[in-house]
DNA sequence: CGGCTGTACTG
DNA sequence: CAGTACA
DNA sequence: GCCG
C-alpha cells in the first residue's frame, strides 16, 4: 500500500541522524530540492521557526492568508486533487507528483529548475507520521503551519549570472546519480538512492565548469552511503586513497592557510580533504567532487584545474612564496605556532640562526628545546623504534606497579610506517595505580636517562567536573569520580650506544605518555588514535547528534553534565581491556567501529 | 548569517 | 589572558 | 569554504 502523498521536502531540523534517515526511507515522494516540494515537512511547531527555515533554504514565498484560498496563480497549471477522503489539499503543479518520471522532463528541466509548484505548505511532522499510522493521507489543514506562494524569481538567466547559483544547480544535479546507471565502476551497479527519490536532473552540463564531450556520457558512480554524512568519524579513511595526488595539492593550500592563521580556511580544506580521502573511486569530473560533503564550488573548480594542469596554481604560488617558507620553518619549531612564527618573521629573522643569535633569550623554555632539537624532531621514527620506546615505558610502568596495559596510539596505530612522535596510552585496572602516576613514570624514566627534557607535564586533576555545588557533591558517585587523564610530553633519547663516540649519537625523540584511569581508557585510546579531522568531527557529532561532550578523558551529557559510561559492561563490570573499551565507546556513541588504519582523515 | 573540537599548561 | 599543544 |  503506497499512500498518495504530495511531493515532500523534509527539514532535517530537530531530527536526529537516525530519525532523519528513517523518515527519508518512509517518504515515497521525497525530494531533496525544496523548490520541487508541494509540502515541506518538519519537526517544527511555530510559524516563526518556519519562516526561519524557509529563509535558510533560500525559498522566497509570500504568505497566503488563511482566509484566502490557494487558487493557483499561474494560469496554465493543472490542478490536482489528492483523493484523500475529506482532504482539502489542492495543489497546483505542472509536474506529475505521482511518482512516474516523464520523458518530457529531459527537455524542459535542464536549463534551470524544473517548473515547480507555485504554492507550498509547511506542515508538522505529525501529519506524515499519523497518516502512516492511519494508513491514509490525513487532512493536511490541521497540521499546516504556513502556506506560501512562491515568488516567481527564477528566470533562466540566473544560472548564468551567478556562478554560485549555477554551482548549486550542479551540486543538486549530481546529488542524484541516475538509478539507471549501468556504470562499469565498482559499486555503481546498485543505486544507493532508490527510495523514491526522483531525479529530474540529467547529466547535462550547466555551463559553469566546462565539460568535454566525453564527460556527457560519464555515469558517475553512486556516492557510498557513508559519504552522505558530514562527519568524518562516520567514514572509513584509508592511508592511501585513490585520489591522493589531488589531495596532496589541497593539503598544500591548507598548509598555507595554517601559516597565515586562517583557522576557518584550514577547517574548510580539512573537511574537503577528509571527504576526498574517503571517496573510493578515481575522480573523473568536477561534478563528482561538488556532490561530496565539504566540497563545493571552490573545491570542484580546483579539481577541474588539477585535472587539466596536474597541479594547482595556488598551491604552486604558496610553495614558492619565500615568506611562507620562513613561516613554515618557524612553525615547525616545537612551541611555535603561527602567531609567534609571524612575530619572528616581523622581527626580520629568516632562519634558525637568526633566532639563536638575536632572540635566544626571548624564547620560552620549550621553544629553546624546540630550536635545539629542530633537526632531530623533524626526523621520522621507524615503527620498530616506536615499539622499542613504548616497551621501555611499559617496563618502567610495571616495575613501579605491575599490571599496566599499554596501547601505542597516534600515527603508529593508524599504520604509518614512520611517525613524527611516539604516543602511548597507559592504564591500569586498579584505580589507585593511575592516580598521580604520570609523575612517577617520568621520574623513573629520567633516572634511567631516557627522558632528557619534560616539555609539558599535565596533571589534569581529580577535581575536573568540580561543580559549583561541590559542597553537596562530596558524596558524588562516592569515589568513582573521574580523576586524572594525565600526560607527559617529553623529549626522549636512548642512553645506550655502542659505536664508541663520546657523545650519544641517538636522535632525540618526541614522546607523549598518556595515563588514563581504567574507566575512560576507551575514550583515551579513541581520542589519541585518530587524526585531527576525525577528532573534530567526532566531537561535533557528539554535540550535534547526541548532545554529548566528548574528550579523551571521558564523555558527559550536555544536558546535565553527568558522566556517561559506555565502557563498563552490563553489570557495571570494567572492560576487560583497553581495545574492548574503545569498541564500546564507538558502539555507545552509535558509530560504526573503524580499524585505526581507516581513521586517516588527514 | 552564524558556526566550525575540547582541554590544559605556560608565561 | 593569549598562545600553544595534543589527537 | 561549506553547512544548516
Amino acid at each position: 500500500m503506497t499512500l498518495d502523498f504530495p511531493v515532500i521536502f523534509l527539514l532535517p531540523t530537530n531530527l536526529g541522524a537516525d530519525e532523519l534517515h528513517e523518515l527519508e526511507e518512509q517518504i515515497p515522494t521525497l525530494t531533496y530540492d525544496i523548490n520541487e516540494a508541494e509540502v515541506i515537512l518538519g519537526n517544527v511547531h511555530r510559524k516563526q521557526r518556519v519562516l526561519f527555515e524557509l529563509r535558510k533554504h533560500k525559498l522566497v514565498t509570500e504568505e497566503i492568508s488563511t482566509t484566502e484560498t490557494d487558487e493557483p496563480t499561474s494560469p496554465s497549471l493543472k490542478r490536482r486533487r489528492f483523493q484523500t477522503p475529506g482532504s482539502v489539499i489542492t495543489e497546483d503543479s505542472d509536474t506529475a507528483s505521482d511518482g512516474d518520471f516523464h520523458p518530457l522532463l529531459t527537455q524542459s528541466t535542464q536549463s534551470t529548475l524544473k517548473a515547480a509548484p507555485t504554492t507550498v505548505k509547511v506542515v508538522k511532522l505529525a501529519w506524515f507520521t499519523e497518516s502512516l499510522k492511519a494508513g491514509t493521507v490525513l487532512p493536511i489543514e490541521d497540521y499546516t503551519l504556513y502556506r506560501g506562494r512562491k515568488q516567481q524569481s527564477k528566470p533562466a538567466k540566473l544560472q548564468q549570472a551567478s556562478p554560485a547559483k549555477a554551482a548549486n544547480i550542479i551540486k543538486r544535479a549530481l546529488a542524484d546519480p541516475k538509478p539507471s546507471s549501468h556504470g562499469s565502476r565498482p559499486g555503481s551497479s546498485h543505486s544507493t538512492t532508490s527510495h523514491g527519490r526522483r531525479d529530474h536532473f540529467i547529466t547535462k552540463a550547466p555551463a559553469l565548469l566546462h565539460m568535454t564531450t566525453s564527460e556527457h556520457e560519464v555515469e558517475l558512480p553512486p556516492i557510498p552511503a557513508y559519504l552522505h554524512t558530514t562527519y568524518a568519524c562516520q567514514r572509513p579513511a584509508p592511508t592511501h586513497p585513490p585520489n591522493e595526488p589531488f589531495i596532496e595539492e589541497l593539503t598544500k593550500i591548507r598548509t598555507a592557510r595554517t601559516l597565515l592563521g586562517d583557522k576557518i580556511g584550514v577547517r574548510a580544506y580539512s573537511s574537503a580533504i577528509a571527504a576526498l580521502i574517503s571517496y573510493p573511486y578515481l575522480l573523473q569530473s568536477a561534478f563528482e567532487v561538488a556532490r561530496l560533503p565539504g566540497c563545493g564550488l571552490k573545491i570542484a573548480q580546483l579539481y577541474q584545474e588539477f585535472r587539466e594542469q596536474g597541479e594547482l596554481q595556488e598551491a604552486k604560488e604558496d610553495e614558492s612564496d619565500p615568506r611562507l617558507a620562513v613561516l613554515k620553518l618557524f612553525h615547525e619549531i616545537w612551541g611555535v605556532a603561527e602567531t609567534t612564527a609571524r612575530e619572528f618573521y616581523n622581527k626580520g629573522w629568516r632562519d634558525l640562526d637568526d633566532i639563536i643569535e638575536y632572540g635566544w633569550d626571548t624564547l620560552t623554555r620549550v621553544q629553546q628545546i624546540g630550536v635545539k632539537y629542530y633537526d632531530e624532531f623533524q626526523q621520522k621514527i621507524p615503527r620498530a623504534e616506536v615499539e622499542s620506546i613504548a616497551n621501555i615505558i611499559l617496563e618502567h610502568a610495571n616495575k613501579i606497579h605491575p599490571g599496566f596495559q599499554m596501547v601505542i596510539v597516534g600515527g603508529y596505530r593508524r599504520g604509518k610506517l614512520a611517525s613524527g612522535d611516539v604516543d602511548v596510552v597507559l592504564s591500569h585496572p586498579d584505580k589507585a595505580a593511575t592516580r598521580g602516576f604520570v609523575e612517577q613514570i617520568v621520574v623513573a624514566l629520567e633516572q634511567s636517562n631516557y627522558i632528557t627534557h619534560t616539555l609539558i607535564l599535565s596533571t589534569a586533576n581529580t577535581e575536573r567536573g568540580q561543580e559549583p555545588v561541590a559542597w553537596k557533591g562530596n558524596e558524588k558517585k562516592s569515589g568513582t569520580g573521574f580523576d586524572t587523564l594525565d600526560k607527559a610530553l617529553v623529549v626522549w633519547q636512548d642512553p645506550h650506544w655502542t659505536t664508541g663516540e663520546k657523545k650519544n649519537p641517538n636522535p632525540h625523540r618526541r614522546v607523549d605518555i598518556i595515563i588514563s584511569p581504567w574507566k575512560t581508557a576507551g575514550c583515551a585510546v579513541l581520542g589519541w588514535t585518530s587524526g585531527t579531522t576525525f577528532q573534530r568531527d567526532l566531537r561535533r557529532y557528539c554535540k550535534k547528534e547526541r548532545s554529548l561532550k566528548f574528550d579523551s578523558s571521558g564523555i558527559r551529557s550536555r544536558a546535565d553534565g553527568t558522566w556517561v559510561d559506555f565502557e563498563s559492561g552490563p553489570n557495571g563490570e570494567p572492560a576487560p581491556d583497553m581495545l574492548t573499551a574503545e569498541r564500546r565507546v564507538f558502539e555507545g556513541l552509535g558509530l560504526e567501529w573503524r580499524p585505526p588504519e581507516e581513521r586517516c582523515t588527514g
